[in-house]
DNA sequence: TTGACACGACACCATTAGGTGTCTTATTAT
DNA sequence: ATAATAAGACACCTAATGGTGTCGTGTCAA
């Protein structure tokens, strides 16, 4: 019924900060072919095209042959993987604030 | 002023699902020993050791000693970060989830 | 005071991760 | 027709990761 059919582990995929970095340069347009996607990096085409395959597993990216390039286009559906994982702890650091609140209202008094 | 003295990403710290399940186990108790945290795993202890070393690194846990103990807590906290990038993509499923709307909408016409 | 326990500190190992460079093959421009 | 471009497919290398087992030491209980 999902995409349970994903290869990797969303969590791992946005471990590292180059692929951040891609997901980023990615939100900012439609849709990028890969040469202009390595540009901006300090590493190989193979390297970026690597990362790329891995965003791709995770589901994260989804890719097109269009003549000679691959354009690729960002699918963040599968963050909210993570934002619903995020869910259950913000409880914790939204109860510090209010404590945290409560201290400085004392201090003030 | 920030605590930018994390030694490791908050962001490689989660990718473990050890990790997270760590995290999970901290969250519900206020504090637990290791051997304690130890004893759901398949491994040694360790290994778990090395894990909790790792989220301490992010700031996501804190240690003490009591007696012949090492206690853990978790501190939320740094995830915070995390819910911060991801505030920046949420608009995207948001959108793509409007749109998805408007489709079923027309249909039930 | 003698064990048992909880743990840190190593040394060690196999696998993965993140890079590199080279070769080949489509595709496009001249 | 030819040359340049874009990128896949490999082979390869090094460092980091995620485990293991063992040894030594402080602490608690009998």
């Amino acid at each position: 019924m999902s995409d349970n059919n994903r290869l990797r582990d969303v969590f791992d995929a946005i471990a590292d900060p180059t692929r951040r970095r891609l997901i980023r340069l990615l939100a900012e347009t439609d849709e990028m072919p890969l040469h202009e996607l390595t540009a901006p990096f300090n590493m190989g085409r193979t390297a970026v095209s690597k990362h790329l395959a891995i965003l791709k597993e995770a589901g994260l990216v989804l890719d097109r042959k269009v003549g000679r390039e691959t354009r690729f286009r960002l699918n963040a559906a599968p963050l909210r993987e993570i934002q619903d994982w995020l869910a259950f702890y913000s409880r914790f650091w939204n109860t510090n604030l209010r404590r945290l609140n409560q201290l400085l209202e004392e201090e003030e008094k």
